[in-house]
DNA sequence: CAGCCATTTAAGTAACTCCTTAATTAATGA
DNA sequence: TCATTAATTAAGGAGTTACTTAAATGGCTG
């Protein structure tokens, strides 16, 4: 374990990756095994237990052993964190931005010219 | 305009970093120079710069040169789109949750008889 | 018990991240 | 023009990540 990780940035960083953020929809449908779980993916099975191992020390699902299968499901919890982070940030920046935009408006109502770009 | 995986995996990676999410923060309560959002940080103004170019590649902030100066601001697209994935995902496991909610309500009402325990 | 099944651990590797210091670019002002 | 200021690029190193294949673990079943 390298030098602890503060959760939000465990958090953020288990979900950086699109095999994870896969792995997280498809847990969404419902609680699976990791052989179940692997399946639409083209990484071999270990590869898929570093990612849960990755995503449950973010505490974004859990694993419970029944027999020989690990059952993952999701927790909320981490998620509900990280949205209040970027709720936060976005609640502050929207109202910069609002006062940018009238000043916007007010200018391209004067410019008025059309150019489309991407 | 349309979210790609990887422009997701490119948002949650920069907001990973403690480091770049106190740019953010910083950069939350206006625009300003790269010297002034390195004074807070122990690390060096090239690592600050470094920093900024992961966040203006994945779409978070936007610079602009003024004479010597660099500029930074901050873009909210790329957080509505990080926003809107989490959104996404907290609705269909919160549905799945109320479920299990209701089981586990109905199981602690019919426990609560002998103990007084949470 | 032996063998199978689902999954994890181990070991190794290529690529990437985060940081550093030194050199470079670019604008300003004497 | 030359020195100063602001920030970036360059080069490199320590540590981490994401994968691989091979071996090990733990439970089930014939």
């Amino acid at each position: 374990m390298a030098a602890t990780v503060d959760e939000l940035s465990a958090v953020f960083g288990a979900l950086a990756d699109p095999t994870r953020r896969g792995i997280l929809s498809r847990l969404s449908t419902g609680a699976t095994t990791v052989g179940e779980l692997s399946a639409p993916f083209t990484i071999s099975k270990p590869a898929i237990s570093q990612h849960l191992k990755v995503l449950e020390s973010a505490g974004l699902i859990e694993r419970t052993t029944t027999a020989q299968w690990r059952t993952c499901s999701i927790r909320t919890e981490s998620l509900d964190e990280v949205a209040a982070w970027i709720n936060h940030h976005r609640a502050e920046w929207n109202e910069r931005f609002e006062l940018l935009d009238e000043r916007l408006t007010e200018l391209k109502s004067a410019e008025k010219k059309g150019t489309d770009n991407d």
